[in-house]
DNA sequence: TAGATTGTTAATCGATTAACAATC
DNA sequence: TAGATTGTTAATCGATTAACAATC
């Protein structure tokens, strides 16, 4: 459907385009110009118009962009259009924390297991999903078509886990382990690094930019 | 001590630094050159040194990078040789995790309290922790030194607990809320949103980047 | 039609990589 | 001293911003 590699800045964006979109339909607002949309998000209305026209010409001149229109496009590049099948691997807090947050599902992202080896944790559920034991894993990625891995262990059982996890056919892995995962690169891994998070939130609090209000 | 801004790109690099000079000591390697080293983290040698160098010559011609000595010299331009005392507002699973997670202890970051509206919760200890009501939270602020606060709140609710504390004092706010906060730019928000990563994650799985392996 | 606003090209800015002289 | 490797300058690459012609 489309060709040219997308830079990964403009990737990043796209999440939070969609994000502003969805507010603005909730406002009951019908359409938008690049220039209306940059005051809100706080960014150039010229990198709007370039970051959009890599995906295609979705405004029109004198007009501007329709907000549920280039919504409902920008969720198809994201992939938001169709269902995705997920696990999460670790039961603990951040695990259930995952399982836990209905709001995934709007975005077509629905956990459908949790895996532990904890046996006081197995047979557990959350929000109507259960903890079963990492025995099963295989089995149940192959026969629910779960496509992404939510990846909550310690840092060191995550490397072995993402390579079965890889071998059992999984598609993604969202890495929340305190570790580079190197699979295969036809796998893709998202890494949320809190701690990393946190050390640069440190780093700012030390190093202001010097700017008023 | 230090004055020329530091680029965005480098200060988001530093905690990934310091993750693997701290497994390089678990290791016992004493030295590392910007070679090696480039090598294990998948960067450049070049890149490595000009990033460095930002803050000082830290390695020595001939010999490269004395492993401990950098590790704590980016640990202290990370501010992690001193103590960060945290909170966390919403004691659901998410604040939970992040109370429960030991090991940022380790970086000088130390949850001393969680807050939430919900009798429930409130009275609750998790790891020692406890979960105090909301309306004790100014005083709690001011008497207990607390820098960060983690917002692990419904986004309806994120916006009026930011006002609420910066008002209150606090220095920065570590933002899990699906929104961006807009709050004084003396205060700073380090942004989490799982469900953008969680969409780039769909994103890279349609588009594959085509590489070998 | 006239006005507004996009799509897109060109200019600028910033970040990364390459190269090499300085020096341990 | 000779070899290794940094610190740093210069070259390249990529991303952002500005400008404006195309067009609704």
């Amino acid at each position: 459907m489309e060709n040219k590699p997308i830079s990964k800045a403009v990737v990043k964006r796209l999440p939070r385009y969609y994000r502003y979109l969805g507010e603005l339909m909730q406002e009951g607002v019908e359409r938008i110009s690049s220039n209306e949309l940059s005051e809100r998000m706080q960014v150039t209305a010229s990198q709007i118009r370039q970051d959009l026209n890599n995906f295609g010409g979705f405004g029109q001149q004198g007009y501007g962009y329709n907000v549920s229109y280039l919504h409902g496009e920008i969720g198809k590049i994201l992939g938001l259009d169709r269902q995705h099948n997920l696990i999460v691997i670790g039961a603990g807090n951040l695990g259930q924390a995952i399982a836990n947050y209905a709001n995934f599902e709007r975005s077509g992202f629905f956990v459908k297991g949790m895996f532990d080896i904890n046996p006081r944790l197995i047979g557990m559920t959350i929000r109507g999903i259960e903890v079963y034991s990492i025995e099963d894993l295989e089995e149940y990625i192959q026969k629910n078509q779960i496509e992404i891995a939510a990846l909550t262990l310690p840092k060191l059982k995550a490397e072995a886990m993402a390579e079965r996890l890889v071998q059992y056919g999984i598609k993604a892995i969202w890495n929340f382990a305190h570790t580079d995962l190197s699979v295969s690169k036809k796998v893709v891994v998202e890494n949320v690094h809190l701690s990393e998070s946190l050390m640069r939130l440190s780093y700012r609090m030390d190093h202001p930019v010097k700017k008023k209000n």
